[in-house]
DNA sequence: CGCAATCATCATATCAGCATGCCTAATTCG
DNA sequence: CGAATTAGGCATGCTGATATGATGATTGCG
């Protein structure tokens, strides 16, 4: 469904969700809070940043945050990020090369029906609903 | 979504439904129809019997053939042959171990929402659907 | 300034899925 | 029976994702 660097990009974002607001976390910090090889996820912090999901800071007290608010961020743009640059559904089920939309596969609607469904899926989900606090209406009051 | 052995997977499925009925289809014949590796696709065509969704006959005039009819096989189904052993659903977005159901993590909610629904379109959707043929209804008349 | 913290980059090792080729056993046709 | 045909299985190389380590570049702070 989705790769292990698109994993730990949506952990680590959500980790930064929740320090949103306040200083940037530094890549050793969210590593060592995920449990994730350092390096390898400081590559994909670099990603997300570039994309603009992201902001960074160097030097000391620098560290990586939120360009957007949470609710602002959706699971698909953090998937976007890593997927192959030939869409999933371009490709399909019983070919490699692309369906000619004239004369698509037959199973070409069948295929795109779940492959977006679950892109849309991913689409509608923000990673606010995912932080376990109510990014969506207001940051203080919880009743 | 799926990996490529299984899509090979389901390709074959989908060429031996298209001869259901008729004489076994060979794993020679099937690879280059599919322009896949021969060998490779000797061993999903193994697993595929194994798990009974297939039967295979040696000798000369031999091959592989559907066990069962085109619209009682899912893309489920085959897709389950070449899963991991722990099901995707289980390891949630944010934890890699599976969640405790007293205690999901913040995404686990949404999250099995997504899968599971993936999971179930796969499910609903078989091999007779996707071969271009009226499997669904009647094998001779198509006006 | 000079040092330490941190991002950013490169180079390399590791591992799983994918692919290929060859060998053996079983089965069927002539 | 023997040759042809195919299933089934083993050994090996290839490729990309994953992981690790070392190094340079930039920034804040004393």
């Amino acid at each position: 469904m989705l790769s292990r660097t698109a994993k730990y990009a949506v952990r680590a974002v959500v980790v930064l969700a929740r320090h949103y607001g306040k200083r940037p976390v530094s890549a050793g910090e969210i590593a060592s809070i995920l449990g994730a090889p350092r390096n390898y996820l400081s590559k994909t912090l670099l990603a997300l940043t570039r994309r603009g999901i992201l902001t960074s800071a160097r030097g000391p007290g620098g560290g990586y945050a939120l360009a957007v608010a949470p609710h602002a961020i959706s699971v698909a743009d953090i998937a976007d990020v890593f997927a192959d640059p030939m869409p999933e559904a371009a490709r399909c089920l019983l070919d490699d090369s692309p369906c000619d939309p004239k004369h698509p596969c037959s199973a070409h609607r069948r295929w795109t029906e779940i492959t977006l469904g679950a892109r849309a899926s991913m689409r509608r989900t923000a990673i606010g609903n995912l932080c376990g606090e109510t990014w969506t209406t207001s940051v203080v009051g919880r009743p």
